[in-house]
RNA sequence: CGAGGUGUAGCGUAGUCCGGUCAGCGCACCUGCUUUGGGAGCAGGGGGUCGCAGGUUCGAAUCCUGCCACCUCGACCA
């Protein structure tokens, strides 16, 4: 691994991939926007989706997989969702390959038009519901509560590694209900698991709130989010919950008979988190020295780094260690013992650092001598020595605290970077220095258009707890519909 | 699709103006010895059709032509 990273101050986006690429969470893939990800940041995002799994299930919900092909026709059932990904799909037009006249080479063999086109999935609304069709009829079916793990495709012409790549994994829920208060509930339900995995697992803050129209998912009716602050105080969206009304039972005809044997259309629901959450547990937690990872999330939560040196013996090293590192095993956490040989000391601090394991345990002959293990901690730098005995113990404590101490940090972040403007002067002189302004907003497009096409800042959302009360629109001075969230974004 | 820029080893690069011991350097990699508490040292070693195809020339990474690829910047996207 070569040396560190470009300072975040220097220029955080170069900072950005270059912790990705120096930690070894993913790396171009040979498709422009592409993006593989790499066993270690793969494990990030096991963690996370495991966490998000359990809470699905545990409100009801079940998986299930729909096909990545989607019949040209079908996008076109839902005018304004069409509307929202006509532009970055990719097309399947053809079944087969041939080889060239002169056998070197390869090439679309034109015999294998498609009659049909093939739409790679952008998101499955539309075969989900072209499926829902066939599976409900009566009130008896309801609701249905499936989410698949899926990899979607939308050809993005700029990309960035975790934020935005042509094809992404992610979860999506596509939720069936009898009526709109049922729909809007399990809308609401599902933004509450994405906030309380992205601040307990993820120890990333989020605002919660609702999406302005122009803002909001294609297709949907309202689109509630979560939107978290990265290190360099732009808004990043982290997820969504739409609730779509009748729209896409209206364009599949989903019809359903409810217990007064009437006939009715089906409410719906979607939600999703994507890998994107991957990028944002690096901007909001990293530093000069690489990656910081909440415990909870970490693949490897301690890593213990034996010093040996020339006349040691290793095995009375491990024999030492044996005990400690059982124990914590036992408890659930998950160590690893970093004996590469040939490596000094110093490279595999630094390389772990990168890595952002949470907590490091440095182990040699004085530390033996004094029945100690010398611990430092990735979050603070702090670096103490803990006894053998005491180890086992206050090591999944410190787990603990980190998690809450890199959610604070977080958070104070946030808070120091959250203004509340009142005219537009202040307003821009605050877009300026970057972070989330608090204002008033006269409820239109109009004004939303302009703001951005100023200031390039964009209602992040309208948060549930705002008071839109006695306050004016920071930009027509008319009275404020809304107390909204603007920032830049990714 | 509009405007700039770059292609030399896995990565980063020198050389291109002015053809000729220019195919070099750093990192990474391999081997050996000495090392090991914050990115070890020394010695040796492997690896390149100089983006591709033509052309000019005794001779091309270097000059000419044509391709190709990628990067950066401008059009409501998890």
């Amino acid at each position: 691994m070569a040396k560190g990273v470009t300072p975040k101050s220097e220029d955080y986006s170069k900072w950005y991939t270059d912790v990705i690429t120096k930690a070894e969470l993913a790396d171009y893939g040979p498709v422009k926007g592409t993006m593989v990800i790499r066993p270690y940041g793969y494990g990030i995002w096991e963690s996370i989706r495991d966490a998000f799994d359990k809470r699905f299930k545990d409100t009801g919900h079940v998986n299930a997989y729909f096909p990545l092909f989607i019949p040209k026709s079908f996008l076109s059932k839902e005018a304004e969702h069409i509307e929202g990904f006509a532009k970055e799909c990719a097309v399947v037009t053809h079944t087969r390959l041939k080889s060239t006249e002169d056998g070197k080479g390869i090439e679309v063999d034109p015999a294998s038009k498609l009659e049909e086109e093939i739409i790679v999935r952008p998101t499955s609304e539309t075969v989900i519901w072209s499926m829902y069709k066939k599976w409900i009829n009566s009130y008896r079916d309801l609701p249905i509560l499936i989410n698949q793990w899926a990899n979607v495709v939308r050809w993005e012409m700029r990309t960035r590694l975790f934020l935005r790549t042509s094809e992404f994994l992610w979860q999506e829920g596509h939720t069936a209900h009898a009526t709109e208060a049922e729909a809007r509930e399990e809308t609401d339900r599902m933004l509450e698991v994405y906030r309380e995995v992205l601040e307990d697992v993820l120890a990333v803050p989020v605002l919660t709130g609702k999406k302005s129209e122009s803002e909001k998912f294609a297709g949907a009716i309202d689109t509630l989010c979560i939107e978290a602050m990265k290190g360099d105080k732009k808004a990043l969206q982290a997820g969504t919950s739409h609730y779509l009304g009748q729209n896409f039972a209206k364009a599949f005809e989903v019809k359903f008979q409810n217990e007064e044997n009437k006939e009715d259309y089906v409410y719906a629901t979607s939600w999703g988190v994507s890998t994107r959450l991957v990028g944002a547990l690096i901007m909001v937690h990293g530093d000069d020295k690489g990656l910081r990872l909440p415990p909870k999330v970490a693949p490897i939560q301690v890593v213990v780094i034996p010093i040996v040196r020339k006349d040691d013996d290793s095995s009375e090293l491990m024999d030492y260690l044996h005990p400690l590192i059982s124990k914590l095993k036992d408890s659930g956490v998950r160590v690893h013992v970093d004996d590469r040989p040939k490596m000094s000391p110093g490279f595999k601090f630094n390389e772990w650092e990168m890595k952002g394991v949470p907590i490091r345990l440095e182990v040699g002959a004085r530390d033996m001598e004094n029945g100690e293990v010398f611990t430092a901690r990735r979050d603070t730098g702090e670096k103490f020595g803990l006894t053998l005995d005491a180890a086992s113990v206050k090591i999944p404590e410190l787990l603990d605290e980190i998690q809450n101490s890199l959610f604070n940090q977080a958070l104070e972040f946030r808070a120091e970077n959250t203004h509340t403007a009142s005219t537009w002067d202040e307003f821009k002189s605050i877009v300026e220095k970057g972070g989330f302004i608090k204002c008033g907003w006269d409820g239109t497009a109009e004004t939303e258009n302009k703001i951005k096409a100023e200031t390039k800042a964009t209602i992040r959302c309208i948060p549930f707890d705002e008071d839109p009360s006695g306050i004016n629109c920071i930009f027509s001075g008319n009275a404020a519909k809304h107390q909204v969230v603007f920032s830049k974004a990714y």
